[in-house]
DNA sequence: TACATATAATAAGCGTGCTTACTATTCAAG
DNA sequence: CTTGAATAGTAAGCACGCTTATTATATGTA
């Protein structure tokens, strides 16, 4: 049948997705993290020193808005830039004290908002969204998919 | 156990989001339309005269946001405003030919992405998402779905 | 060595969302 | 009728994504 919701999809995610992020930002705000810097956050405390050209791989967005991101948070006092002595196009990212601290905290914080948008949803359709929304960022072109979703799986990490 | 991939839950649904758009507006861009527009466009369509007010309800975006967006697409030639004779605050806003013409051309290139995005997803499977995902929009207070989805489910609707 | 190409980062400017603040108009109370 | 609150729409300015183009530095090859 075609009543089966399927062509609400689109809209749908952009809802939930939406609601999400608003969901953390206002749980966060009191860090002044957002969702977008908070994404970041995780790579560079996985890998400190990661470049930028690098954390645009791993985020899977351009280089530039990576560079955009960062002049916000090195403002926020999230993170720092550091010369690469071996080769003087690199910026190496490195969090500060301030976010080493916070850590913890807010991926805390982001697993509570998980379980908040998924009261009512048991455990075995709980796996199949994941293994769903999976296939679909697969079949979607999410080519990195395989390093970065390593980095996730085996690290547990949250957000 | 805690490795059931829930703590990915954010980055996945923000993956998901982020491609799924990028390849519809990547298909329509032929047309000109974005995925933003697309979404006001349908419910133009479903409710010709509306005033941008209604649009902010049921898009569940802020008056400002209709405002700019509306004006983008009354340049592009996708609908037009009018005048209410009975309150003059108030803009109507309906379909241009130009946009009848192209609505059920989008719809099937939405239902083509879609299909492609979902390559590999049992039928129950795909059940299972849209229920959960409607569970989470509920669950993050998504409180007028009522009404738009009344409006989805019975007419059918796209994207 | 010198020149062409590739790479890291940034600049400029746009789309789509937001918050906050404003104008114009309507409506409700007195 | 007049005043005050509510509503419709817009303006200004920010965050975060994008495309396209530029600068600085490395690197490979003639």
């Amino acid at each position: 049948m075609v009543s089966d919701g399927i062509d609400r999809l689109g809209f749908l995610i952009h809802d939930v997705q939406r609601l999400l992020r608003k969901r953390f930002e206002t749980r966060a705000s009191g860090l002044g993290l957002s969702s977008a810097q908070w994404r970041l956050m995780v790579r560079v405390a996985k890998e400190e020193g990661v470049t930028q050209a690098r954390l645009a791989e791993l985020l899977e967005i351009e280089p530039i808005s990576v560079s955009r991101l960062v002049d916000r948070m090195e403002e926020g006092g999230w993170i720092e830039r550091r010369a690469d002595a071996a080769d003087r196009r690199v910026r190496m990212i490195f969090p500060t004290a301030k976010a080493s601290a916070a850590y913890a905290e807010v991926k805390s914080l982001a697993g509570e908002v998980y379980e908040e948008s998924l009261v009512g949803v048991s455990p075995e359709d709980r796996r199949v969204l994941i293994k769903a929304l999976d296939a679909m960022a697969q079949n979607l072109g999410d080519g990195d998919s395989s390093s970065s979703e390593k980095v996730e799986t085996t690290k547990g990490a949250a957000a």
